[in-house]
DNA sequence: CTGAAAGCGCTTACAG
DNA sequence: CTGAAAGCGCTTACAG
């Protein structure tokens, strides 16, 4: 099946023991931190290791220890800037504790029991699962095998695994609030993936605060995520007899393709004549041809909270499911037309903190 | 130095050949595509895998064949679209191949050394260098230990790697080309890395090509492949005394960075008083905000000839360093003032194809 | 087709 | 601190 498959010889530990003149337990116990050995043997092994090339077989280690030092990073897509960025610090975090990354993508919109068992064929210690989610019998078989798994900007009532995601609730009634104060009437939303609980979290608060406002029409439509689905949804949405003046699309990924729509097909000037506002403060939303006021998700603060909680687990054998949720910030830009109050500016960001009571 | 680390008791083949009654061999067998192995013993064996909830263990696989199926994919960085399109197809080539992806990134503006002994000891069975390289020595090493390596957009004239490439050198020439049809008088050309192959090939063939056109001045600041110094390049060009008509960004990734400092810092409206090319065909050169004239460089194209190379090599054990060249196309969007003649629709796509003695 | 056995390259009690 | 030895969970000649 295979082909001629071809066996390569590597240096062992065996053989830099035999030059070195010391048994093959000093070479491990060499490579080994903290393990018992005379800096003079040490230095012997060392000066061998070098000289032949010697690279302690990590895959040999993982057998004996049952720890391959490999994370298992599942995430849906990369499309949207957001993950490559956060996939870029993970991968930083998790080199700084001497972990490895094994990467699965492209489980958008479905979640990653396909790829389940590929990873645990590989032994990983444990998975962050980003924007994607695991079935109960598989979430239920890795706290069993003390394999700890923590969603990511996605959480689940389950409680077999744990979670990090930002306050999309608030987040999105602060939208509202904000738009409202924008002197805007009628309203949209984009909406994401239906049964994600960030989209459902987003929309509820936004309705919600709408509500409260006295506002309880809200046009929906749905882009999955999607950059091509949102842009229908976009379509859709514009074409209607009566379009709304301010649109809440459920993530700056999608609200580029809106605002895209809206000028190029629609001539539509924003935020002249109609108000985007979006969620993740991703790279395009801070790119001045877009400028889409946002409420951000701040990936150093989440994905440290991702790596934190999972070694944690790792190395306390304690699978309990914790919870993190972190806060952001409305980052207001160009892409909504702008209350008369409550924007502030703090260390070169406009934020919106509307003054409690107004 | 870990904590308490605490071990994981799994399924092995034993317990399942125990539970079937048959020897171990046969439960290995089961799980080996290939292997003999009756039809009756395999039903037996399955079953009761399935029951105990066995999963062959890869990495005793792998230390016995020598044979990880893991590829170490270095990214240099994935703040740049072009790449995480690249790492996705890539991720997706190889799992349909049967093998995983060990991803290593953060090696922007220089070479992987520093990852090189983590991956070695993983035993794994290729590697993929996007944007990035690796120093003579340790190239060297590969090919000894029987590993092959790939260069992806990035090539060297050292013999020891194989490397995917797009035709850069006539990239340049062509955008020369049209920059000059288009009536442009003043060239200006903003820099990645300067001792990247492709900057040298863009840069080389872009001038060689003015040159043909009479043209024997250009303006040069460098931006690194890097958003916010490509930022200070154009800041300094666009504040020249006499600013060039046209720039070629070496990117799609700098260009949107170029674009915005001309809309915004300097006013300047695209391509009425400036013309900007860039190269990639990277997703914002697509978004209508942005819609970047440039160079495709087709992702699978050159994923796909990256995962051939390395699968041929893996099985042939063949260490011959291939150098594959893919041919882009000249995409025109709105960035940069047209050509009278030579702009031509395919496919819905507009492709700049000058016919030949024009 | 099947099973007993050797061995992949390590770590880690155990005894000294 | 050091070495001999067991064993991690597999694959794969080898003999039947």
């Amino acid at each position: 099946m295979d082909g001629g498959v071809i066996k390569r010889a590597g240096v062992t530990s065996f053989q830099v023991a035999e030059h070195a003149g010391v048994s093959q337990s000093a070479v491990s116990r060499t490579f080994t931190p903290g393990a018992s050995i005379s800096t003079k043997t040490r230095a012997k092994v060392l000066m061998s290791a070098k000289e032949l090339g010697y690279r302690p077989n990590a895959i040999a280690r993982s057998l004996i220890t049952s720890r391959s030092r490999i994370i298992a990073v599942v995430m849906a897509y990369l499309e949207n800037l957001f993950y490559p960025d956060v996939l870029e610090e993970l991968g930083r975090l998790l080199a700084a504790e001497g972990y490895h990354l094994l990467l699965f993508t492209g489980f958008m919109d479905r979640d990653s029991d396909p790829v389940f068992d590929q990873l645990m064929q590989y032994q990983v210690d444990g998975i962050i699962l980003a924007s994607t989610s695991l079935s109960s019998e598989l979430s239920d078989e890795c706290a069993t095998a003390g394999i700890p798994v923590v969603l990511f900007n996605r959480t689940t009532e389950r409680d077999s695994v744990s979670s990090v995601t930002s306050r999309n609730r608030e987040g999105g009634r602060l939208l509202a609030d904000f738009l409202v104060a924008g002197g805007h009437k009628s309203f949209g939303y984009i909406a994401g993936i239906e049964n994600s609980s960030t989209n459902r979290d987003r929309l509820g608060g936004f309705r919600e605060q709408l509500l409260v406002h006295g506002v309880d029409e809200l046009v929906i439509r749905t882009g999955n995520y999607s950059r091509v689905e949102a842009q229908v949804a976009a379509r859709e949405m514009l074409s209607l007899p009566v379009r709304p003046e301010a649109i809440f699309v459920a993530n700056d990924h999608m609200a580029v393709a809106v605002m895209d729509v809206a000028r190029y097909e629609f001539g539509l000037s924003i935020p002249d004549d109609l108000s985007i506002v979006g969620y993740d403060d991703a790279g395009p939303a801070r790119w001045p041809s877009y400028g889409i006021t946002s409420v951000s998700q701040p990936v150093n603060e989440m994905t440290s909270a991702t790596v934190d909680i999972l070694l944690d687990q790792i190395h306390s054998g304690d699978m309990e499911p914790l919870h993190r949720i972190v806060s952001g910030e409305l980052i207001v830009r160009s892409s909504a037309r702008q209350p008369a109050a409550g924007v502030i500016e703090i260390d070169g960001r406009c934020l919106y903190r509307p003054s409690p009571g107004t």
